[in-house]
DNA sequence: ACACAATATGAATTATTATTCATATGTAAT
DNA sequence: ATTACATATGAATAATAATTCATATTGTGT
């Protein structure tokens, strides 16, 4: 999966060696939780895992990708590791996807399937 | 996976219902490909299996999904069904992620991973 | 150096998602 | 109404990703 501090996706072409990713480390609920309690203020492994009602070693394996992707960074404090968000980054997606939801999806966090 | 004409993804919460179904539509290589074509020109489903050199009946499987989030949207011409980008949203995002990446991935697509 | 706390890792299992292939549906022209 | 072209669908298989659990590692304070 990685070779040498570098991580390289196989991929087809273009855009989606970039792009896959990194949109693959948000295309999970997991990891879409714990970064919304990120979002909230930086947070070590088990206070996510604890505010998530799950166990310490999953948070941790999700962790990894995002932190892979620079969309989390990390640092010690104490015995500690404290996990951030990218909030640059991450505001700016967010944005967008609320933005394209409120067009899109009417009826709140569902998704309207256009017909022609 | 839907309920007449909604699509409502089972989740754990808040942000996750909204970006869960948009994020995983786009974490995908041959929907990335196929949305790279999509840039180009709109085009029919033929159209862009052919350009990837993929099944019809896997792109027109794929297109789903991007349908029912509204990334992309169809109409007839003909008797060909063209798809083209929406590329309003399609636009900001790739605009955000590019910007990530050359921040972060210096080597091209590879994504550096940061130690502290 | 020791013990403890916090986090990470590996490998097996389970769950989810993609692809394939056969076939159905729809459309337009003759 | 029949044919051919274009696309969609369903269900089986294959591929990929997530979770779990046991355990290793790493750093901290004594």
């Amino acid at each position: 999966m990685n070779n040498n501090s570098y991580c390289v996706v196989k991929m087809k072409k273009g855009l989606n060696q970039i792009c896959y990713k990194f949109f693959s480390c948000l295309s999970n609920p997991t990891r879409l939780a714990a970064i919304e309690k990120l979002i909230q203020k930086p947070m070590s492994v088990n206070e996510i895992a604890n505010a998530l009602g799950e166990e310490q070693s999953m948070i941790s394996h999700n962790l990894k990708p995002l932190l892979e992707c620079n969309l989390i960074t990390s640092n010690r404090h104490g015995k500690k590791r404290i996990y951030s968000l990218n909030t640059e980054t991450m505001e700016a997606l967010f944005k967008i996807v609320k933005n394209h939801a409120k067009k899109y999806c009417p009826k709140g966090g569902k998704c309207l399937i256009k017909e022609d």
